[in-house]
DNA sequence: TCGCCGTATGTTAGCGCTAACAAGAGTGGT
DNA sequence: ACCACTCTTGTTAGCGCTAACATACGGCGA
């Protein structure tokens, strides 16, 4: 909010010496009130100050940029942002790199290719960006990642812990477990899995998770089966499911990778005939705005996105300023609604 | 994907001149291959390519930038990227972009606020950006655009049409009539809306389309609420709506602003044991993906969000390249599910 | 009184690039 | 053989800013 006391906006960018000039000073005088350097007199920072705000005068970021080597920008480089989660992770990356001062420029890829990671991460050298925040949880994009050796600091979002370099993740292995644990407390003989694609890092995480909690139980191993995220494949495993239930095998309890999947499960669950959860349990993960509103309200594994992007940044900072960064975790929460119950029988 | 043939790739940053040395020529030359202008012999810029190739060198953004005075960044300034149309709008938008040789740096505000959407122009202002895409469907967003006098060209995208200057935005007001003409065809008497927010300009529009095509078709005026796009708001108007069915009075067919509440509504109904559509018949807005997989999979009016991106993006290049431009529309597109029946009786 | 240091400010150079101009090399018409 | 032209390449300046150095001034101990 400018206050322009003469009278209407500057056309013409205005430039340091302008400011200079009103106040009387160098303009490297306004460069050191700009940037807070000490060293000024109370009164000049005073007057240049005043010049700045009647001028409405923003500093040229390119010029600047040019000169330090540093942006003050951060690359993103994600993909399926019409996802809640990277959508959310997004949405705390950017509130959180704002409020550092930092501004947000964005990648979003349609297919987690090498070459295509590769190319977007040398656009942001390009431009100068002080970091990279990589958000593509696909075991492709992390070899992808492991080959790379820019020329900037790379900070992976839920790709997972191993060497990677700098990395934030909601603890999936932990997510996962807490939704087996509750089904087999509910007193379901095993727990079956739909799982998303096979190159998902998630995927992978939760699945392990999933096995090592039946393991540690002692409970017969559960059928698996995967997924693409979307609600269509949930909905043909749901048939399936059902037709051998009806078939007469005991599938009383399903763990789903996300929402999404579990929506369409449960569509076709009912739509032959079987109660959720009075036939089928069904447990989801992400919690989904809508996952209250599912019928009946899911059960599932939150995670919580936008701290996961304000970690991410702020694990950004922490790698600028030199500091030496251990892989940082998330950790989700189970929310019992009502998609889970007792087995029948 | 550069091939390094000199061994591992070059810790320090490569400049023009490096290029120029290494194939011989002086710096510009390397500009003027760089930038493709004509008058370069056809061996010099083989030459150059190929040294440029070996080195991985990519041009400093930020010098080009400063020098140019264009950054080839667009600046978007958006809202509620984790609901689907803003997301997959962005999603068109930055492809677009991309594709033509721009980067998307991106503000994500909490709240329509006019000293917010100011602050957000005022930082891309300073970013050098060419020019700024405003995406908030908010009359608050609306009039703080309308007193904007920013140094650079914004284009207003699903803002809504009246003297805002460049503008795209998807026929609210055709998608509303198909919706209701749909359901009037189906033989229900009158039509009632679940609207979003009132400041929303989407909703606004699609309550204009719904009264007037009721008007247009003679139908007696339906009943109107307001929710806040979310599926809790449609579930409290369900629940009302229900009461007042069971109570006798004729509610048949709902018009919903979009997917989320009519979810919401649905579930509500549901509960209640009405039957939809046997007893209330409901529509749509949006066609996100989950809508087919929703109880019953949902009537909708879809909007193609990329091709609203897409469209944004040619504004910005039309307005960039001097060219007038006139508000653009993307027709919505009426996608008839189960949602939707006769009226009962 | 002098010199020394710390503080406040100004001056200069240069970040990497592009635009404008300068210069050299060929080409063709007379 | 000469000039006028085009095509190609090089040289120079400067975009707006910050860092490094230079300068001026006041205070304080010896």
């Amino acid at each position: 909010m400018s206050t322009d006391t003469t009278g209407s906006a500057p056309a013409r960018p205005l430039v340091m010496s302008d400011v200079a000039a009103r106040a009387g000073v160098s303009h490297q005088t306004v460069s050191r009130v700009v940037n807070g350097h000490p060293n000024v007199a109370p009164l000049t920072r005073a007057r240049v100050q005043r010049a700045i705000e009647e001028l409405g005068y923003r500093p040229n970021a390119a010029a600047r940029a040019l000169v330090t080597g540093s942006s003050r920008t951060i690359g993103l480089v994600t993909i399926d942002v019409n996802q809640y989660g990277p959508a959310q992770t997004m949405i705390g990356l950017e509130q959180a790199a704002r409020g550092a001062g930092y501004s947000l420029s964005v990648t979003i890829l349609d297919r987690a290719d090498t070459a295509a990671i590769q190319d977007a991460v040398d656009r942001f050298v390009g431009q100068s960006v002080d970091a990279v925040v990589m958000h593509i949880a696909d075991l492709r994009a992390v070899e992808a990642l492991e080959l790379l050796d820019p020329l900037v600091p790379v900070v992976a979002v839920q790709m997972g812990g191993e060497g990677l370099g700098p990395t934030v993740t909601v603890g999936q292995e932990a997510g996962a477990r807490l939704a087996v644990q509750h089904l087999l407390d509910l007193g379901h003989p095993t727990v079956h899995h739909l799982s998303g694609p096979e190159n998902s890092v998630e995927s992978a995480r939760r699945l392990a998770g999933w096995r090592e909690a039946l393991a540690e139980a002692g409970a017969p191993a559960g059928e698996l089966w995967h997924g693409d995220w979307w609600p269509a494949s949930g909905y043909e495993v749901g048939l399936v499911l059902a037709d051998r239930v009806a078939a007469g095998e005991q599938l009383t309890a399903v763990f789903v990778a996300n929402d999404q999947m579990a929506l369409g499960l449960m569509v076709a669950l009912r739509e032959r005939g079987l109660a959720v959860p009075g036939d089928v349990s069904v447990v989801g993960f992400d919690d989904v705005p809508e996952a209250p509103y599912f019928s009946p309200p899911l059960t599932t594994v939150r995670q919580d996105f936008d701290e996961l992007g304000r970690r991410g940044v702020q694990l950004v900072l922490a790698r600028l300023a030199g500091a030496d960064t251990c892989p940082d975790l998330v950790e989700p929460r189970l929310l019992v609604r009502g998609s889970t119950g007792a087995p029948p029988g």
